[in-house]
DNA sequence: ATAAAAGTATACTAATCTGTATACTTTTTC
DNA sequence: GAAAAAGTATACAGATTAGTATACTTTTAT
């Protein structure tokens, strides 16, 4: 069975809100990329921004289901020794999504700025997205026995945003890099002062 | 003599500009705020992109005096022994406007989400910006002796811009505070190494 | 098979957007 | 003081926006 038109809209709403913008991305240019007509969309949901905040919960599923894929396949690839290798890996993961083709920054921080009052519906998605990434990170810990995980990993997901708000701003795309050099170096320091 | 009309003009842009979004402040509220004529506006601009990358200009130049009267400020309270004193106050001056009313993230980034072209004259302002936001930083860090203040100055930026970005996503103010446990620890074990 | 649901295509509304034009007034400058 | 420059106010053009309406077609379900 073919993806519901649902889902086909959502997709490319997905992908052109990500690359262009929200308010940048007409309705009309959804349309016509996805070939559905204007009233199938409006069956689907009542306005522009219920169709953002679908596309925003598409990307949220798609963004954490590939960071665990990814993770997965560059630990398999690891050698047996290495230390805090599950969140070497994430950054090793953010790193190559910086250096791909289609990286634009990051979707979620992108709708914050575009709609920036916090009790947005959009906004608010975006928070939820982070302290999902957040929570994810501090799973990625949890073999290391801190004591203090949550702050730790606040602490991770600081140094993932510059990464990759620098990498879009800057166009340094070796910014995920650097941030792996200071995260090791850090849980590190935890170590040694816990000993 | 009263700040020219141009100067007013691009203010009341800067400010709403920052507050509401880009593509989301029509030209017409910026006139109706400033009670600027629209002839006067295209009499000092061609289009409205010229007065976006004019207010963020004005923004860079206010943004940067603002940070070091404030560190300034900072510094001038500071006991005696404080270890990377201004380092130290750059990260306190940054949760000041993190924690003031007016703090809705960072202009620059906010822009660059939303003209997120790299060839956009308005992304290309933002790319110099936070340039010199790490030249800064740079120079803040001289006192300490690194011999790779570069880098170093690039890893605070990262840090920088976690705290700002998480903060307005997540709305979690202490980002800033956090931020600045993470880099003076970083400091320190640079510190270590190099003796 | 037939009725209901969902989709298409197109036209339309009403608002909003950037940018231009015109006629008049104020300010500046020489 | 008179000419030139810069400002105001308003109307307008032309494009674009989100969302609705209508008539027709396809798909789905019973």
């Amino acid at each position: 069975m073919v993806a519901s038109r649902k889902e086909h809209l959502v997709e490319t709403a997905q992908r052109l809100f990500y690359r262009q913008g929200f308010r940048a991305t007409g309705i009309d240019l959804v349309l016509a990329e996805s070939g559905v007509a204007k009233k199938t969309l409006y069956n689907h949901f009542k306005s522009k921004d219920e169709l953002i905040i679908a596309a925003l919960q598409r990307r949220d599923e798609q963004f954490m289901s590939n960071l665990r894929q990814t993770i997965a396949r560059l630990l398999s690839k690891q050698e047996v020794d290495v230390k805090f290798a599950k969140i070497s890996a994430y950054f090793d993961a953010l790193s190559e999504w910086i250096n791909s083709d289609n990286f634009c920054g990051c979707m979620f921080i992108n709708a914050s700025a575009e709609y920036p009052r916090q009790d947005d519906p959009i906004h608010v998605a975006c928070t939820n997205h982070k302290k999902l990434v957040i929570q994810f990170i501090e799973e990625l810990l949890s073999e290391c026995k801190f004591e203090n995980a949550h702050t730790i990993a606040k602490q991770m997901a600081l140094l993932s945003d510059g990464a990759i708000v620098n990498a879009h701003t800057t166009n340094d795309y070796n910014a995920a890099n650097e941030a792996k050099v200071v995260a090791m170096r850090l849980l590190e320091s935890y170590c040694k002062e816990s000993m």
